[in-house]
DNA sequence: ACAGTGCCTAGTGT
DNA sequence: AACACTAGGCACT
């Protein structure tokens, strides 16, 4: 397969972009760097990595859904770089449309941020990491990655993530090597729950695979909740198995267009007993509409991403 | 509704 | 060296 190149004009998107804190702020487990040093606390950041994904895309524009366009379309290697007001990519296909969707470069993050209330430590994470975008991942990848992160570290989750690809996701050559897709949810509904704790997957392997079967019968499908509100969709979100408030908040906002998602994880949750002791309401329900109300309500995830990434 | 408890595991600290 | 503790929770009782 050829490979094509191209660039991209940041100037001609709203605001700022940063791609590596975009990549690496543990909102999305999809991607890698090509020097294989994700997640690496001694790189130099703000470097000119190269960060690669395999994206699904169909290009016959038949299949209306974004479900339907991942689970069908054909496994293709992106890779892309910032070099300062440019977006520089390699692939096979023309990645564009597919980069645009899935790093929120159309999000106008001024406008975003001048709709969250003045307040000290959001300024300063938004200061910290102005140009981090939230990204917008396909449902079932995004599903599974979360209820993989339970008690776990980035690096780990991330490091689980390539396991699963490599042990059931469908292979792409691409520049003289070998990539492998996320996996399907049927794929992963193949394989045994030995298989998946011979991954590292610990007590989350049933989950990963009662999940993986819950969408590959057609049981259940997490896109099932778009056009929900927010609280329905999050509440429709854990019929999964593993799947509890903080991962389905987790997949609102990272994959279901939720901007208002705020996860309740246990940096959040001892940010607001330091920072907003007052909208701690002693249940999740509860205190995720005080935060959320505290962190600007339609844009809350925006700011709790920057926040999160500030502080941890 | 709500609180308590067990669960896999690699890495870090003692 | 061996052991305790922790890490972006969840299901079950």
């Amino acid at each position: 397969m050829s490979t094509e190149r191209g660039a991209l004009a940041l100037s001609e998107f709203p605001g700022p972009f940063d791609l590596q804190s975009t990549v690496e702020s543990g909102q999305s487990y999809l991607w890698d760097r090509h020097d294989g040093l994700m997640y690496d606390e001694s790189a130099v950041y703000g470097g000119d990595h190269w960060y690669e994904t395999v994206v699904r895309v169909d290009h016959s524009g038949a299949r209306a859904t974004p479900a339907e366009r991942w689970a069908e379309g054909e496994p293709v290697v992106v890779r892309v770089r910032q070099v300062d007001d440019r977006l520089e990519w390699e692939s096979s296909i023309d990645p564009v449309p597919v980069l645009r969707e899935r790093l929120r470069l159309d999000d106008d993050l001024p406008a975003i941020r001048a709709a969250t209330p003045d307040d000290d430590l959001i300024e300063r994470a938004f200061d910290a990491y102005w140009g981090m975008r939230l990204v917008d991942d396909p449902a079932v990848p995004c599903l599974v990655s979360f209820i993989c992160s339970a008690q776990m570290r980035v690096g780990r989750i991330h490091g689980m993530q390539r396991e699963l690809e490599r042990a059931f996701g469908t292979t792409v050559e691409f520049d003289g090597r070998t990539y492998h897709a996320y996996p399907t949810a049927e794929q992963l509904a193949a394989a045994t729950e030995a298989e998946l704790r011979d991954l590292g997957l610990g007590y989350r392997a049933p989950y990963v695979l009662d999940t993986a079967r819950m969408v590959a019968d057609g049981e259940a499908h997490p896109e099932e909740a778009v056009g929900l509100d927010y609280e329905d969709a999050r509440e429709s979100l854990t019929r999964f198995v593993g799947v509890g408030d903080k991962v389905a908040d987790c997949v609102a906002l990272f994959s279901l267009d939720y901007l208002e998602a705020v996860p309740l994880d246990t940096w959040i949750r001892s940010t607001i007993e330091e920072y907003y002791p007052e909208c701690d309401r002693g249940n999740y329900a509860d205190t995720s509409r005080a935060i959320r109300e505290a962190f600007g309500g339609e844009f809350a995830g925006y700011t709790q991403t920057y926040v999160f990434h500030y502080l941890r």
